[in-house]
DNA sequence: GCAGAACAGCTAACATGTTAGAATGTAGAT
DNA sequence: ATCTACATTCTAACATGTTAGCTGTTCTGC
């Protein structure tokens, strides 16, 4: 039953994605990834990979390497590519980065912030609860990541929200893990509810501080996952 | 008399790095353009450099993958690869993403720094004046790194400093355009000995602001040069 | 039984061959 | 003279062949 793959998650076909080969081979392989297809500490096989899409190495390889720079799988010159295990401490400089870029991003969205985006905000927040009410899991995620994405691109800079992603992608692999906890969603809109409040009352230091707070209790949700599934994780 | 490279300039050999070839490569033509051996908007041929280097094309691909991803490429399907060109938004989207960094950085060293930390940042400092004074500029620059770096490495977060650096690329490569003015090695020391201070006081809020003052200075040294070679710029 | 050498089977890394799309220059039509 | 169809010649993207290094296993000597 080991080696065994859950039958709830598969590959993704190559054509759910757009652009070249070797960006849909990412994309396709980053979510499995992500949503634990392929588990921590196993073995990538480029061969089976490259069989099952139907595509040569080329796309494979450079996807792959791209895997490696955003630190999913590791690549052991001459020996073979693993997947990523946890690891509590990538997991903390990823929140780290994260903290960082948001709190640089919403100080500077406080300080320079349109009525249209403050219409914006206030939509989004609306939906957020909304579907919180509803007990809509999935929305509620989808609409949390557009509000980050929202505020990242209301700094003008294009690279920033790419980056902040990349930075939090460990900690979005681990929250996989773990079922959605009761009440959780309620909290998350009253931390949202202070972020979004704080930008639109132009009030740089609260806005810093809400985030701040916001990305540490991801954290702390995250935390006991060491002790319950270590197997998961990099051995000390 | 358009084509031809400057003669103080050219590709280093390969074995001057160690690692995989293709690491080899991407060094290797990472060096050029931050010289601007490679200047911003000529095309980067592939041939050419496999037959200078004396490699395959496999490499070379690999080491210009990595090269796109830091932005300092950019690759036009079927058609080629360029070196980029400056963007003043980009750079001022690179040194605003340093200053996020940078910030939370010395907030947590500040925090956190040991004893032995401090001796450490101490005698980086008295280099920096004395190489200052003998007007080292080379040794100073390198000086200034190192202490970054530093600073960087006592907050134990691995991919930090990797991550400023890269963010930092573009500002470092608008750098080299300009000459060391006069006074300006004074000035950085100064910013410098705030910072350390500052961090050596524990006193995170103003090591802050002391670092932030340092990027948004070093900016305004560089915004100057989009008037004064505007071909080197990314037309509007 | 157990350490260590030789081997077989993997792999990434590197080299090279092939394809298809984009830019450019040119001949021919207007 | 200007515009357009076409062919040439670039290129990146993709496919495939080759090499060399790591790993686990087996076989050997003790």
């Amino acid at each position: 039953m080991q080696g065994e793959k859950d039958t709830d998650h598969q590959l993704m076909p190559l054509d759910s994605f757009s652009g070249s080969l070797s960006t849909r081979v990412h994309l396709v392989l980053k979510d499995a990834i992500l949503s634990l297809f392929y588990k921590p500490g196993e073995i990538l096989r480029k061969t089976e990979i490259c069989a099952t899409l139907g595509v040569s190495r080329s796309p494979v390889t450079e996807a792959v390497a791209k895997l490696a720079a955003e630190g999913l799988v590791e690549v052991v010159p001459q020996a073979g590519t693993f997947v990523s295990r946890f690891s509590m401490d990538d997991i903390r400089e990823g929140a780290f980065l994260r903290e960082a870029l948001e709190m640089a991003a919403v100080e500077y969205v406080a300080l320079n912030i349109t009525d249209q985006q403050k219409v914006l905000l206030r939509r989004n927040l609306r939906m957020q609860v909304a579907l919180a009410e509803d007990g809509d899991v999935e929305g509620f995620l989808q609409m949390d990541a557009d509000m980050h994405n929202l505020i990242m691109s209301f700094t003008g800079f294009k690279r920033l929200a790419t980056l902040a992603d990349t930075t939090w992608t460990q900690v979005s692999r681990a929250r996989h893990l773990h079922m959605p906890t009761p009440g959780r969603m309620q909290t998350s809109v009253a931390e949202h509810t202070a972020i979004v409040d704080a930008i639109i009352n132009r009030d740089p230091e609260t806005a810093k501080q809400a985030i701040r707070h916001h990305v540490r209790q991801l954290v702390k949700y995250i935390e006991p996952l060491e002790a319950e599934r270590p197997e998961l994780f990099r051995p000390v």
